[in-house]
DNA sequence: CACTTGTTTCACACAAGTGTGAAAGTTCGT
DNA sequence: ACGAACTTTCACACTTGTGTGAAACAAGTG
């Protein structure tokens, strides 16, 4: 079969829609091109040339956009001696890690709703109760979210058990 | 108990605290000021005018945000007849249907995640099987948010029996 | 019908983020 | 040490979002 056909078309536009989606979340998007360029990618690792060559960017804005990747630890600079290129890899998993790092941002919610509600006067008032209320939803969410990922994690290796391959 | 005492100071940093986080989220920053205004407010409705005085913004600021949180349903305007002003209210848990609604982004990240599969050339590829994994994970999540709102239905209705008032 | 109060629209200023080209800096090969 | 390949830094231009003041607009009141 062809399964090993690259659409290098429809990989730009996907890597360009994760961008944008990425975006939209705060995360920078030339830092957001470089991680999935790095997904999309079959090899191990990409230079920054490789990266801007891909990308049609300047070399310039991939310097700018691993700085903040490696400083986020989500990628991974591997300077090989002999070459004065250095490669960039992607950590494994780094978008589960991400993402779940964003998931902390509920607690902050959480703990910002628990604040008004005090400063609103306690429960018995009408504000109080509902941003008690609001604050009780966020911290419910945030503890079952451990619980949520590891169904995720037992989920995954049963389905490889079952599929060996 | 002093319990509806208000620390006016400190609902002003919660209003402010929040409509900073929501602008991470992509969210205008006026439009939180007003949502969570609204909310710390023991009234059920505020007019434009209170709402300028609360925040110390300009009344076109005000205009702006509700012609947005009206068109996203999330603040409903109130005609007074008799009276020339208007008056906002907010929707009952619009922020939990807000947060619900940011749930669909994770649809959109699992799609897009599988368009980058499918252009990669198939879990038979390196990037493929990568990028095949990523939709996964994203849809087995977006799969479970229901159950895990309806828990918290379950949980909160169990609490409110167990002391009612 | 004029007056007053309240709301909306508009042009503008201001700040933040984004990416570029060019210059400077670094590292390897000879 | 010199030159070539590669990377980083910096000043700039461009875009986007944000809020303001002033003027236009709308609605009730005497």
């Amino acid at each position: 079969m062809e399964s090993h056909m690259r659409d290098e078309a429809a990989l730009r536009a996907f890597v360009e829609d994760m961008a944008r989606l990425l975006g939209d979340w705060g995360f920078p998007r030339m830092a957001g091109r470089v991680v999935f360029t790095l997904m999309a990618a079959d090899e191990r690792s990409l230079s920054a040339g490789d990266l801007a060559d891909r990308l049609g960017v300047s070399a310039a804005a991939i310097s700018g956009a691993v700085r903040y990747l490696s400083h986020i630890s989500m990628v991974v600079r591997e300077h090989v001696p002999g070459d004065r290129r250095d490669r960039y890899r992607l950590v494994d998993d780094s978008w589960y890690e991400v993402t779940v790092a964003k998931m902390t941002l509920l607690k902050t919610l959480a703990d910002a709703a628990g604040e008004g509600a005090a400063a609103a006067g306690g429960a018995g008032t009408t504000a109080g109760a509902r941003l008690a209320g609001m604050r009780d939803f966020y911290n419910w969410v945030q503890d079952r979210m451990p619980t949520l990922l590891d169904q995720w994690a037992e989920e995954k290796a049963a389905a490889k058990a079952e599929s060996p391959g």
